[in-house]
DNA sequence: CAGCAGTTTTTGACAAAGTCCAAATCTTGA
DNA sequence: TCAAGATTTGGACTTTGTCAAAAACTGCTG
């Protein structure tokens, strides 16, 4: 992120510290988790409440200044790369997170054929898999 | 389904009353919450323990014998179309979730271009929007 | 630079969705 | 019918997140 401060500013937003050891944070580690966040936080503020950091989490989505994927049996997970529709490529086993363009185009399978009357506005894809690193360890 | 009772014991599966009847519910309701199952089986056992529906769940989850679905701020949802790739059209008002075929064949997205080593074995595909009913309701 | 109004942050309680565990009960196969 | 092993139950517990009220802070104004 080039300027948290400016960009929290853009958004007419208060700037706090916490906004910004939050986003900071945010960009420095991609999908991490709110959990994550906090103690990164911590290392920089060194006291940062729990509700804070959900909090600045949830202004930030809502201004869309970072997004927030969620996938199966994870906490959801942050990061600042926005508005280049790309999707997320999980590890079945550790949860490691990577980004992937988007496969079909730029706006890929927005279109679904039957949409029963639903006004579609976005195509969430997220990959599953296995790592490199756990498809070394044995799958007990 | 066609037959649940054969079904269980294709699979190895002690049959149970309240595998039949979870079973049932979930192919009668499809992407039900485990909360809707329990409600329902309620209705045809007259009770059945909050922990038995978690576990049949799992138990035929892991058997591949349902599938479970995981959207974003919505409980797990479940349903007996398996084997077709087909996705998910989910309502963000209500979570009404609907069946969408594969928008591109049959296995569709199913080759992100930079998978980072990661053996892929899956790609979910979510629709987010509005669902016809909701969107006549006046969005506060 | 002091004061104010309105936001944020903090603290602590609370909620939802699941899991863990041990005891009681049921299924299956002999 | 019985025993062995699996399943069901009830209750405590965990994780992830939200709610609410009080304290602290930010950004303006004068």
């Amino acid at each position: 992120m080039r300027d948290p401060e400016a960009t929290l500013r853009q958004h007419d937003l208060p700037v706090t510290a916490q906004r910004l050891a939050v986003l900071r944070a945010v960009s420095s580690h991609p999908h991490a988790t709110a959990d994550d966040l906090a103690e990164s936080v911590r290392g920089e503020l060194g006291t940062i409440s729990r509700q804070s950091v959900y909090n600045v989490l949830n202004v930030l989505t809502d201004k869309g200044i970072i997004r927030r994927i969620q996938p199966a049996d994870s906490p959801a997970r942050y990061e600042d790369r926005i508005g280049d529709n790309h999707h997320h490529l999980v590890c079945r086993a550790c949860g490691k997170t990577e980004d992937v363009c988007c496969a079909v185009g730029d706006a890929p399978c927005l279109t679904a054929k039957s949409h029963h009357g639903f006004k579609i506005d976005e195509a969430e894809v997220i990959y599953w898999g296995t790592c490199p690193t756990c498809q070394q360890k044995p799958r007990d």
